[in-house]
DNA sequence: CACTGGAGTTATAACTTCTAACAACGATTA
DNA sequence: TAATCGTTGTTAGAAGTTATAACTCCAGTG
């Protein structure tokens, strides 16, 4: 790399950076292109010479977010021995604790310009992929459902291996049933009851690792 | 009511809705005193007459919303003969899924400035209370955890009625599922999967409901 | 009829994003 | 070495935002 492409390019992690701090501080509304400029020492418009627009620069950080946390996965994944489950929801629970507001532009109320480019999308799949892979083992013979062909067709288009139908639609539990627990944790959803979240999303988490046993 | 207050409170009505029809089409920064002036046929300014500033505006919308899903809710359990809590389920979803923006505003990211006023908690209250009213019956006898004492102290501070530990364990995990599998279809993050979000509530649906039978 | 208070106006300040025009500086090339 | 060119920064300005202040106007009341 150029060295004045590195310079250009460690000027806009400086920017990004400043933006999520200022994300953290103050909003979505927070990340104003002055205030970022201000803080880096320059002018505002100069920002314009490092990002198309204002958007941009959100979008940028939205998909950043989603291989952070892809990433988040993977390596908690690779750490863990057994109990792979609990390891890849803790990870993600941890990463949207630590990280509320990052949390939220990526799952939460959607930024309105934005449309998610392509390795943003691969980057979510990465995270369903390592969640499916602590999917346990299926030995029920497959029913027939609208449900069971529409996430074998998924499986089959997104090349997630042997998965069968009721662990591809565990997968899809275990996103939902985690984001539920975890967003109303993080937006203190749960303060008026007074409980606990990680309690709940323990429950939760061993719900789903129940998932393959109660086969009564 | 004073002839006057009641053309105040209509005006006051009146810019409310269309700010819910500007957040609807562009969103929570769509919200606009000029353009809602304007569109009510009156200057920006004029409307700080009505409201203190704009996050008052914001925060009435907020309120308004969480008494509005209460009384949906409400409405569709005191339809209900039998299966209660698909119908409450169905009811929430339904409200998201007709005015997704404001289920957004009331459960995605939180509004900066916006702390919830005291008879928005109750509205809050009263949906937990529906949804609780559709609890099965708990037979087993109690265990002892952190979340059990944790939720009966709840129970008890919010005098809901005679309801057993796992009965307010189970009204939590309702609202969390519901949440996650609610918002990731309105949000759109399961089109990736190409899976119908109906299906995936019902499945989660009829998980909740087969909460009380699996004594194994 | 006079008066008072609410509801609207315009003007203005201080922000915002973003474009345009211009200056300066560093690297490459003749 | 000298000229040129591209990049990065600047300031100025347009068009938008929230919000306040000052002013007008009109309806209802005593």
């Amino acid at each position: 790399m150029d060295r004045r492409e590195q310079y250009r390019e460690q000027t806009r992690q400086e920017a990004k950076r400043i933006a999520l701090e200022q994300l953290a501080a103050h909003g979505l509304a927070g990340i104003s292109v002055n205030a970022i400029g201000k803080r880096m020492g320059i002018t505002g418009p100069a920002l314009y010479r490092y990002f198309a627009n204002r958007d941009a620069l959100l979008t940028e950080l939205i998909s950043d977010g989603y291989h952070d946390l892809a990433d988040t996965v993977e390596a908690a994944l690779a750490r863990a021995r057994n109990g792979r489950l609990r390891a890849a929801a803790t990870a993600i629970r941890d990463w949207a604790r630590a990280e509320p507001h990052r949390y939220l532009l990526l799952f939460g109320t959607p930024v309105p310009g934005y449309e998610a480019p392509e390795h943003t999308l691969a980057a979510a799949s990465r995270t369903m992929a390592a969640l499916l892979s602590a999917a346990g083992p299926d030995t029920a013979k497959p029913r027939r459902s609208a449900l069971y062909r529409q996430v074998t067709a998924w499986g089959e288009r997104m090349g997630y291996g042997e998965l069968s139908p009721r662990q591809l639609h565990w997968g899809l539990t275990v996103w939902s049933r985690l984001h539920g627990v975890i967003s109303l944790e993080i937006t203190n959803q749960f303060a008026l009851s007074g409980v606990d979240p990680e309690l709940l999303f323990k429950a939760e988490v061993d719900a789903l690792a129940g998932w393959w046993t109660p086969e009564s």
